[in-house]
DNA sequence: TCTACCGGCGTTGTATACAACCGCGCGCCG
DNA sequence: CGGCGCGCGGTTGTATACAACGCCGGTAGA
């Protein structure tokens, strides 16, 4: 069985390397609950599964390590993460603590007028897509992209590497990025009012970055991180939301062991 | 030149892997200064350099490139990173909005009488030390072991695995870490001064805690890490005091390119 | 003389062989 | 019948061979 694909040849996926693809293999079927939390991962077993040799396996594992969705067992080995519903809090809230820094900053430092264009014209998109009365799958996924947009604005404004750095580690962990629940936001009872209030939240940051206003800025980027607690509580409710969210089988239920 | 130990064998030192080594060596060299910033590390380079094969170094080069001592280059490769005064103030600040946020967790949830007890056992013994009228290496040395077991029980005592573990990647790097400018403290003027407004609040953080008031316990803290801020202002008016700093060779002065 | 191609070298990606460790079950001996 | 030891399968750590780029310089042709 040896592979179609040694060296670094033939641009079937250009750029992407053995490495990549045992990286995305792994983490989608962590991430679509093929393998369960707690499950030991070995690198022959995933040679198996995914086809390749043990050295990008062994990298692969190493990154989704440092990522925090595998965690390494006692001697040797990783173990796929499980996440308790008070870990997912904890994230949420760090999440907001580093976008409420970036906020500071970014409000300290004056936003140019063309990144508060762009977060206009995100708001002003975001604002379309909530005038329907119940948006689709379709439109849903739209406003996520939006909202990570959104995000990702917010905190490019505050113009620190370190930041973005920090907070990318962080936001890899499922169900910390911005736009984590809105997948799963179709199952979710008043998911609608729900994101109009996150607008609604958005403008104020907006205009409060507009107006320099660090003492404002950042109080409300860190309420507005806990919407995505909220969600979190809904969903928790809802096995249908839960099977649709993204990592849904990682989260450690009380009780559940 | 084949190496002495192949496999895993020969507890020369008990569990370190070649990788281990690789890690230790490549950062102490980047720390030490030994290469200087901007360079490009090759794994062939560092197979000469380390007299390890190229699997462990690889695997080294990838932990601390996701450590962030080390920057993947363009197509491929790695090269030394290298920390502007601004990004290694933004460190410190993402540094008190995490431990910040720490200690409003500890606040809010309560921290065991044992804890306490444990914290205010470092509060008197860095008062011991901080009681001489000239501290020496010595002294400051063991001041620092003192101050980031302070802040480690701050930590540990927010309860959250995920705020440890974001907090541990961005301590990792250098200049960040809470004593990371202890070391050069004995070099810089108005050291002892520093420390003890330093240790004033740490009292303060202290009762806050045990005052369960989360109010005031965030910003005491956030504050007291920008006496960080302040003691890197004063390393980098002192050439002396830059080389014994860990890293200094790192720092990319303003004008220096 | 300038340009274009070709080949070698340096570098990384990948596969794989081998060594050491760990846990476990089986068999032997008391 | 019970305990101990030994070997074996499973797993990771390490070294290394080979393939595929990319770049640079040299050479040949116009």
């Amino acid at each position: 069985m040896k592979n179609v694909r040694p060296g670094r040849s033939n641009a079937l996926l250009k750029q992407a390397t053995q490495t990549d693809r045992a990286v995305l293999g792994i983490r989608d079927m962590v991430l679509r609950g093929s393998v369960r939390a707690g499950k030991r991962l070995t690198e022959l077993g995933m040679v198996d599964v995914l086809g390749v040799s043990r050295t990008p396996v062994r990298a692969a594992l190493q990154r989704l390590a440092a990522e925090g969705l595998l965690q390494s067992a006692q001697p040797n080995g990783y173990v796929v993460r499980s996440f308790s519903e008070a870990e997912i809090f904890d994230a949420i809230e760090i999440r907001g603590a580093l976008e409420g820094l970036a906020a500071r900053m970014a409000a300290e430092r004056g936003v140019p007028a063309a990144t508060l264009d762009d977060l206009k014209d995100c708001l002003a998109a975001m604002d379309t897509l909530l005038a329907t009365a119940a948006p689709g799958d379709e439109q849903l996924s739209r406003y996520g992209t939006l909202n990570a947009r959104f995000h990702g604005l917010l905190v490019e404004a505050a113009g620190s590497a370190m930041v973005e750095r920090i907070l990318a580690t962080v936001v890899s962990l499922p169900f910390a990025a911005p736009d984590a629940f809105v997948s799963a936001q179709a199952r979710i009872p008043d998911s609608l009012a729900i994101l109009r209030i996150a607008q609604t939240q958005h403008y104020e940051i907006v205009a409060a970055l507009e107006a320099r206003s660090s003492a404002r800025a950042e109080p409300l980027v860190r309420e507005h991180a806990r919407i995505a607690r909220r969600n979190l509580e809904l969903a928790l409710h809802s096995a249908d939301a839960l099977t649709h969210l993204a990592g849904g089988a990682l989260i450690r239920r009380a009780g559940h062991g």
